[in-house]
RNA sequence: GCGCGGAUGGCGGAAUGGUAGACGCGCGGGACUUAGGAUCCCGUGGGGCGACCCGUCCGAGUUCGAGUCUCGGUCCGCGCACCA
């Protein structure tokens, strides 16, 4: 039993069997109708920018109108079809009907044999496939009137036309729509040009141009004749602007024994029945086999003295609700459990949700861009709208991490090529491997995993376990020393907030070093120490916190509001190197005061010799001079 | 097909439009050592004796200056994919 988007390409994502259709009554969360503040508030989040965009695609806004077609010849008497480009009304040239429509029957010739045959098809229909096969299609027998000429159009069915969206039918426009052309020139059904462009002998065209074969539209661009078109239904009382999106409602029933119940109770004079607020959670029974049936019941209506319960609202006998909701739906709020684990009477307390939500910064997978991010998003704003919680927005930042690679593909226990890590820590200690993991590239980035390289981080945690035990001259202050432990804050700083993991660790790395070569000689400081086991305490917070309590520190390097401070004015460098260079090639550099005015580095520039046998007398045509930059000579 | 990323030494990767290759691995040389697959130090994009020349997927462009910006292409990865 899956939700649509657990099915790829017509098998199941996990187990890849073919997925077959039965109708069952299921439960579901209206999340189409949060679809435009969904989208709206997108603009608000500070998220990765292609999440933001899978999220967009996959609410799927489209702007377009709906359209009036009276029938003739079948049961129903009119349908209403949407479209996205209503400047193309006058190319219609037939009507279809997507062959999983709930009413198609209505559409069908009212005609006992028409109607036999056209069950029959579609009882034949071959499973839905990757590749649309635009030669399945049957004449329906019955005629749709053109809403402005007045036309009588052929009405079909074929299964490139989904039943579910819009309004499960459609005009077909050939000339200037790929799918409808393709149909159309299956069925031997006529091609009308009535946008200027394109050549509708070899494919549709459907861009933008001047319509033609429009009655009194002709000659407007097509881009202002939607909504003159639009206008036009709409004094007619035909058709108006509408829109649409592709998100579909969420499905929670799962048919499972695992899995929260869905508390609601079905009673024979009431209907379903929420669960009272006081006998809530519902608990899941204890069951022998908790296999799911494959009668596509769950488990669960096995077990009758869990199922049989009386009506909250009557007192009558009646039957729990046996499906249970979706995992999606426990991971949409867990952020709101997890400050409140301590309350067993609610499922979480607003003071405190208050203090800690919404979540500042949310790390997660890309895999999770659309389903677990859009549900959270949704069941934040219900409960927001419920009153229940103040923020609106779950996540304010959201970063994707990489995908760690391995052999090409990605790791999975069912293709086999998973790493144990428990190898490399046994070899070299978890904050070795924790410290080149993210030392590999940029956290956002991920990567085929390659073990060569964790020794230079071995490597880095020697070093640091000398510098932190030989550490302990505290002579007079050292000005550039004093900098230059501000500078490596400031850079591990920098580097974290934007998740540059990897440069923060080579910012430590360069600092470890050089004291490493101090302590040798005798002469490293206590507090370029401390200062290094600080900065280092996020990345291996193991060895940091043997050498802080080792080095004679009583509290602990990850105790909260110790993280380093840094002076800006300290971390920046007071000497700097300004290259010269003589039409964009680098002929020599300057070591000047950081801040040197521009004048004065051409001056200098100027006087360097091999600057001045380039220019061999001649002046120089132009010089840009960029403080603490660059001199750039043009000859 | 549509959308979004990416392409930089032998490798992982650095680089507010300003000295391309930080840092690490590997490699070469050296130190210490009975020994070193341990540790430390120095060197390391390619070519040339050299002054220099060439180098960030390819091709144009903007700019005093382009890995970075613009346009066009190639290849790779990811997402969506009959949504009318």
């Amino acid at each position: 039993m899956l939700a649509d988007e657990q099915v790829e390409q017509g098998r199941c994502e996990r187990c890849h069997s073919v997925v077959e259709t039965r109708y069952l009554r299921q439960w579901w969360l209206k999340i189409t109708r949060y679809a435009q503040q969904l989208l709206d508030a997108l603009d608000t989040l500070d998220w990765s920018e292609s999440t933001k965009i899978m999220q967009r695609n996959w609410i799927g806004r489209s702007e377009g109108a709906t359209i009036l077609f009276d029938l003739e010849g079948c049961r129903r008497k009119d349908v209403t079809v949407y479209t996205t480009r209503p400047d193309t009304l006058y190319g219609a040239t037939f009507l279809v009907i997507g062959a999983d429509h709930h009413e198609l029957d209505d559409f069908v010739l009212d005609d006992r044999e028409k109607r036999g045959a056209v069950n029959a098809w579609r009882n034949r229909l071959p499973p839905a496939t990757e590749e649309p096969d635009f030669s399945v299609g049957m004449d329906l027998g019955s005629r749709a009137v053109h809403p402005l000429t007045g036309e009588r159009l052929p009405v079909w069915v074929a299964p490139y036309v989904l039943g579910g969206y819009g309004t499960g039918a459609i005009m077909a426009v050939p000339g200037h729509d790929e799918r409808d052309w393709a149909f159309a020139r299956a069925h031997t059904l006529p091609i009308v040009q009535v946008i200027s462009g394109g050549d509708l002998k070899g494919a549709a065209y459907a861009g933008e141009g001047l319509m033609m074969n429009s009655a009194g539209f002709d000659g407007l661009p097509s881009e202002d004749g939607r909504s003159r078109v639009i206008e036009k239904l709409r004094e007619r009382r035909r058709g108006d602007a509408s829109v649409q999106y592709k998100l579909r409602d969420w499905l929670i029933s799962r048919q499972r024994y695992w899995g929260p119940p869905i508390p609601i109770i079905h009673c024979a004079k009431d209907g379903p029945v929420p669960v009272p607020e006081e006998d809530l959670p519902v608990l899941l029974p204890e069951v022998e086999d908790f296999r799911p049936t494959g009668t596509g019941t769950s488990p669960l209506a096995t077990v009758d003295e869990w199922v049989n319960v009386r009506c909250p609202k009557c007192g009558e006998a009646a039957r729990r609700e046996t499906d249970v909701s979706d995992t999606f739906l426990d991971s949409s709020w867990y952020f709101l459990r997890y400050p409140s684990t301590d309350f067993d009477d609610v499922a979480f307390d607003p003071e405190r949700t208050a203090g800690w939500l919404p979540v500042d910064m949310y790390i997660g997978g890309n895999e999770h861009a659309v389903r677990h991010l859009l549900y959270a998003r949704f069941v934040m704003r219900a409960l927001h709208d419920l009153g229940l919680v103040d923020a609106a927005e779950p996540f304010t930042r959201f970063r994707a991490h990489g995908m760690i690679i391995l052999e090409g593909a990605k790791m999975s226990k069912s293709r086999g090529n998973v790493l144990n890590p428990d190898e490399y820590i046994e070899r070299y200690g978890a904050d070795t491997f924790r410290l080149f993991m993210m030392y590999l590239g940029p956290y956002t980035a991920g990567g085929d995993f390659r073990d060569a390289g964790i020794k230079g981080m071995s490597r880095l945690l020697n070093r640091v376990w000398r510098v932190a035990q030989l550490a302990t001259s505290d002579g007079p202050h050292d000005d550039r020393k004093e900098r230059r432990r501000h500078r490596h804050i400031k850079e591990v700083d920098d580097d974290i907030a934007q998740l540059h993991y990897n440069t923060a660790i080579a910012s430590i790395n360069t600092f470890a070093v050089e004291l490493d070569q101090e302590a040798a000689a005798g002469a490293a400081r206590s507090i370029d120490a401390d200062t290094l086991l600080k900065l280092l305490a996020p990345f291996a917070p193991f060895i940091s916190e043997e050498l802080w309590e080792r080095t004679g520190h009583d509290d602990s390097v990850h105790a909260r509001g110790t993280w380093p401070a840094y002076d800006a004015e300290l971390a920046r460098p007071q000497r700097v190197t300004v290259a010269v260079t003589v039409n964009g090639k680098v002929r020599g550099q300057l070591e000047v005061d950081a801040g040197t005015a521009s004048d004065e580095l051409e001056r200098q520039a100027l006087t360097l010799p091999r600057v001045a046998a380039l220019l061999d007398g001649n002046q120089p045509r132009k010089v840009v001079a960029v403080v603490d930059r660059i001199v750039n000579i043009v000859v």
